[in-house]
DNA sequence: TCATTAAGTATGC
DNA sequence: GCATACTTAATGA
């Protein structure tokens, strides 16, 4: 495993307020590791021996319910923590994790997170406010659920992922990993089949773009509109 | 309003 | 050419 270089690390919120040498400590016990896209970083239930970091990519944070339906929770994007069940006291994993897109991530044992929160200042205050932000998405999608249409949800979710990993390309927001309406149902609690036809009828108004497996939202502001005011 | 059924087309390895 | 992604219409809860 060659060096990492310390500049990976600088600038994410964990580790900003970490001196020079204390990265490169923390760096020197990370394993990198490449994952395709829809290969599985951990699982629902398994023993959560290591935490993670998202360096590139995309990864989608799925639990399965009990009769086997695939409910997706959120998407982590590059530079956050995840898989961090020790931050959360518990020895196993709550979600499982699937590279969304070609991703590659940092690794360390499950036992070094107590070590870095003692150690380093603001390590633990930072990730505590990742989890705190991420607690806030997943309250508000299940607000969402129980309070909106489904039209509105899926607007929602278009809006969200738009926000998150959206780039800017020609036509508008790009959202920046492949995505099926099957994944987009999965997100909003709704079929394949409603998803597409949402998405065609807003293509035609042009507020969205979609080929297979991508979305460009061409106008956020309208999909807002539909979405029901607040995103 | 929305899920289900069913039956198709399009796309990419 | 096959699996996967996607579309559309009909029906009924």
């Amino acid at each position: 495993m060659p060096k990492l270089d310390e500049s990976l690390l600088t600038d994410l919120p964990p580790f900003s307020r970490l001196s020079r040498p204390e990265i490169r400590a923390v760096l020197d016990q990370a394993t990198s590791r490449r994952y395709p896209e829809g290969r599985a970083i951990f699982r629902e239930g398994h023993d959560a021996d290591r935490f993670f970091l998202l360096l590139d990519g995309y990864i989608r944070v799925i639990r399965t319910t009990a009769d086997g339906e695939q409910i997706i929770v959120l998407h982590i994007a590059p530079g956050q923590l995840f898989g961090i069940a020790p931050a959360l006291r518990r020895d196993t994993y709550p979600a499982t994790a699937m590279a969304a897109a070609e991703s590659i991530a940092l690794e360390w044992p499950s036992r070094l997170w107590h070590d870095f929160a003692a150690r380093h200042d603001g390590f633990a205050t930072e990730t505590y406010k990742t989890l705190g932000e991420r607690l806030g998405e997943i309250q508000g999608t299940l607000t969402e659920m129980a309070t909106r249409a489904v039209e509105q949800r899926v607007a929602g979710a278009l809006l969200r992922m738009a926000n998150q990993s959206g780039r800017k390309s020609g036509d508008g927001i790009e959202i920046a990993f492949p995505i099926t309406r099957q994944n987009i149902a999965e997100m909003t609690g709704t079929t394949v089949h409603t998803v597409s036809r949402l998405l065609a009828a807003w293509q035609k108004d042009g507020m969205v773009k979609s080929t297979r497996k991508h979305i460009v939202v061409t106008d956020p502001h309208r999909l807002v509109l539909l979405s029901g005011g607040h995103g």
